[in-house]
DNA sequence: GTCACTGCAAACATTTTGCATGCTA
DNA sequence: TAGCATGCAAAATGTTTGCAGTGAC
């Protein structure tokens, strides 16, 4: 847990790897959160040569990196996103689990204003907002 | 996962027994977030007979009443704490668990109002920051 | 050739479940 | 006395680690 260099860029190289490249992508090629398993099996079905250890090594390092977001779900799993370095507001639907960002500088202000007032020194900050999106709504109505 | 009857006050009689008066009365005595190992160990070195699955069946069923609040740590632990209907954000101190409710009506309207522009249905939200309170800054200073 | 990357198997930690017994109402 | 509550042991789950082999640079 802890990590000598922070915020200093990365001094090792990081090699170019099909596995890598492969888990990458599948972030790439969606935007709803994902947990390890999911984007393994996924991974695995398209036929890629790669395992579960390999796909939770890389998204820990991502998230260490700041380049993918990583939320606990309700059922204690840890899913991830490619996310914005600013964004950290999520609108998650809880029947698909699409995943919309939201960035409002207004409610940034208004958490440090608050966490100032209080004499915390904010480090982060999250906000998750659960609910069913309209395509859900949608299904769940013809049903 | 599925519950029947969401919203309607509990059925079944819940006893009393003194196991469930200990849970509870952790809960009260600290305001801070803690984890069902956390309450269990207090409670046995405090002399109680009690198990650790009594434990997580307490806050289980008092986390479903909607008595206590359950927020997921950073490395994947449960934590509870005794916690006002109303009030969904939390200013969390990294340092020492310590935590403050914030209940700001400016807040839940805007993030009714965000997620219905989207054509989400609303089920809840949850804002967590987190932060050094002031204690755990003025001993890091002094350290 | 070096050393980071890989992936299997095993370890690990937290939480849940089965079931015989205990205790409240 | 009826049936929820309890707690031990065992299972289940998601994730991490050890280590020997592989492959990028």
């Amino acid at each position: 847990m802890v990590r000598t260099n922070v915020g200093l860029p990365a001094l090792e190289h990081v090699r170019s790897t099909s596995q890598r490249t492969a888990v990458l992508d599948s972030l790439r090629g969606s935007g709803r959160f994902r947990t390890a398993q999911d984007i393994y099996s996924e991974l695995r079905s398209g036929g890629a040569r790669i395992g579960l250890t390999t796909v939770y090594r890389h998204l820990q390092k991502l998230a260490d990196d700041g380049t993918i977001h990583a939320v606990q779900t309700a059922d204690r799993q840890t899913a991830y996103r490619l996310c914005s370095p600013k964004a950290h507001y999520h609108l998650v639907c809880t029947g698909c689990g699409a995943g919309i960002e939201i960035a409002e500088a207004e409610i940034e202000d208004w958490v440090e204003a608050e966490a100032m007032r209080r004499g915390y020194s904010e480090l982060s900050h999250r906000l998750e907002i659960f609910g069913v999106c309209p395509v859900c709504n949608a299904e769940r109505a013809s049903r």
